[in-house]
DNA sequence: CACTTTTCCCAAAACGTTTTGGAAAAAAGA
DNA sequence: TCTTTTTTCCAAAACGTTTTGGGAAAAGTG
């Protein structure tokens, strides 16, 4: 009588809808209780070889999928991932970030998680989202992007000690996982190849200051400088803002170029890439014959413009599986202090860094 | 001694992460049953006005909120919606994508529930991850973008009779719920607007076939043409590649001006701007001065260029809120085919679009 | 054969809610 | 006062899993 009680039997004239079995209707079917079933699909050594594959052909006859909410709740675990993206930073400028949201996506999918996106329009919003998904349970984890040099998100995590990983890296003394590009590594690369052409004039236009990643690529420059022997000119560094990079970016190559002596090559972002074109037709001056030109990130515009952009390309999709992977050790209960990995940048040589006419 | 059994007392030496509070530990502390405070925050009538504030109060105090997990179980729904895009057909190449999924995201998060995204790297990825959502009962309703003209997805949901929206429309002749920018209107607005400037010789650089978008906005393109009394020429009709929409619209600009009667404007989707440009640019034509142009889309692009380009720009927010509230009528049980909206989209003329010279 | 060990299975509890179906107490009506 | 109605509360069931703590049967051991 007790095994009546909800009266779901196998079910005969349901809809489509409901054509999805239960885990006491397989077992009903199999003749099993639901707890043998239950082992036996989990592999559970306490089932006979026998049953086991009894169990799992029928369960894949029936098409039966363990209800995923009554196993989160029985778990005690969402088997979900968080993730907080905001449009007015320009996030999808181009295939940047969708690859990393496909490596992320991928990687979750696998094992078995899901990723609920939030979508902020502001700092503010952005923080309200992720507490959203932290304290009302709706989540196991965090991943970060687009990191601050003081973000309080990291600071909010680390004291309620809530699983996170970082792409990116912050000013934070305690330990916390992240995966990193190693974008000083790469402007240094850039700096002191443009060097070993020949340049003597390298110029810096920079993601504004605020963001952690223009820390890196500033103290690439200056060390590929100084391994190049060439002088700092602060006059040949400056800054595009995030909200309107084209824009800036664009007034401040007009800048550059008002100098008594102006670059031979410029080092920047390629998101700003729009508005250094833009400038330097506007100055007649071509880029790769007139001045090298080596952008950070391989977006399309790189790949078709011509001439074709010489870039620094990190491996966003490789770089977004690892952080699900960390993060999943990290949920497991491993000391986030132990996942610090900084992936290399690959240089892409195209046409726009040659040797100073 | 039924109460005592799950020994979650109020909790005193706790870490700060399950400093969350329970039902049952909440109602504990009331003095009153787990199924009167629930009721309470419910607003159910059959509580008194006077324990409903003091069950409030303290609720509040305490930052309660009930598990989302267990409610999903016991109410039998998910309270989760679905969406899969894909990163090959360069969904994110600018801000118009994500303001649709900022206007979806932020209308779901009002209703309480949650955003799952999937990223599929074709359109097989595609259907398997969608499949996962349905089939493993992980969403209570799906969103669907990129519309093709043969679209299995659709189908497929049909089918199983499983809720769903689309944002944009396919050939199907079973009633579905969906949002759609009017293409066909906006069109043949900028249609007969170029033609009422003069020109004679208007060409079309149109997505490539398969998809829906680029139907109506043929079919406004013809309209525009009629309505002005102008012949249609097919060789004023181009067709750019999803996969590489600057290189191909590149190579048909070129094209299109090898005729012998070339055009003195072009509609397109401002996805193919850069190609445009570049191809113009080749062929010393001054965009605005030389040809007139209107793009489809307010990419920032757009803005930023100069000339600035004259576009039509369908509000891509709005339409994200409207595809889940309706969304969430359909989940309701409201029949689908009463959501059918088309929305108008705005042109906005800038500096692309002056009578011929 | 009697005892121990191993194999294989299962009933019941638990996860944290909401809903169902009353029941006691208070108020209203006779 | 007695009955009826309304108000206010609650115990128990249910959602669909997984885990716990055995227990019966089979196999091994002496």
């Amino acid at each position: 009588m007790f095994l009546e009680q909800s009266g779901n039997g196998i079910g005969f004239g349901e809809g489509f809808k409901s054509m999805t079995i239960n885990l006491k209707q397989l077992s009903k079917l199999l003749k099993l209780s639901p707890t043998t079933v239950s082992r036996a699909l989990a592999d559970y050594p306490d089932v006979s070889a026998k049953t086991r594959a009894r169990v799992k052909q029928m369960a894949i006859q029936q098409g039966y999928q363990p209800n995923p909410v009554a196993r989160r709740l029985q778990k005690g675990k969402t088997e979900t991932i968080g993730i907080v993206i905001t449009p007015e930073q320009n996030y999808f400028s181009d295939t940047f970030f969708i690859d990393l949201l496909s490596g992320i996506s991928n990687q979750i999918t696998r094992a078995g998680y899901e990723l609920i996106l939030g979508v902020a329009s502001d700092e503010e919003h952005e923080m309200q989202s992720m507490r959203r998904m932290v304290e009302g349970k709706r989540v196991d984890g965090m991943i970060l992007t687009l990191i601050r040099e003081q973000d309080p998100r990291v600071g909010y995590l680390l004291d309620r000690d809530f699983p996170f990983v970082l792409y990116g890296r912050t000013r934070e003394t305690r330990p916390y996982a992240f995966v990193d590009m190693d974008g000083k590594q790469a402007f240094e690369k850039a700096c002191t190849y443009l060097a070993g052409l020949g340049h003597r004039r390298i110029a810096l236009l920079n993601g504004e200051p605020g963001f952690m990643f223009p820390v890196g690529c500033r103290e690439g420059y200056e060390s590929g400088l100084f391994l190049s022997g060439l002088e700092l000119d602060p006059d040949l560094i400056r800054e595009w803002k995030h909200k309107d990079p084209s824009q800036s970016s664009y007034r401040w190559t007009l800048e550059l170029f008002k100098n008594d002596n102006p670059p031979t090559a410029i080092l920047f972002q390629t998101e700003a890439v729009n508005g250094i074109f833009k400038g330097l037709d506007e100055l007649d001056l071509q880029p790769g014959k007139d001045v090298a030109l080596i952008g950070y990130d391989d977006l399309e515009i790189a790949r078709i413009h011509r001439p074709s952009l010489s870039v620094l390309r990190p491996q966003a999709r490789e770089a977004g599986q690892r952080v699900v992977n960390i993060l999943m050790e990290v949920i497991k209960g491993e000391d986030p202090g132990k996942f610090q990995e900084i992936h290399q940048v690959e240089m892409v040589i195209r046409e726009t860094s040659l040797p100073p006419s």
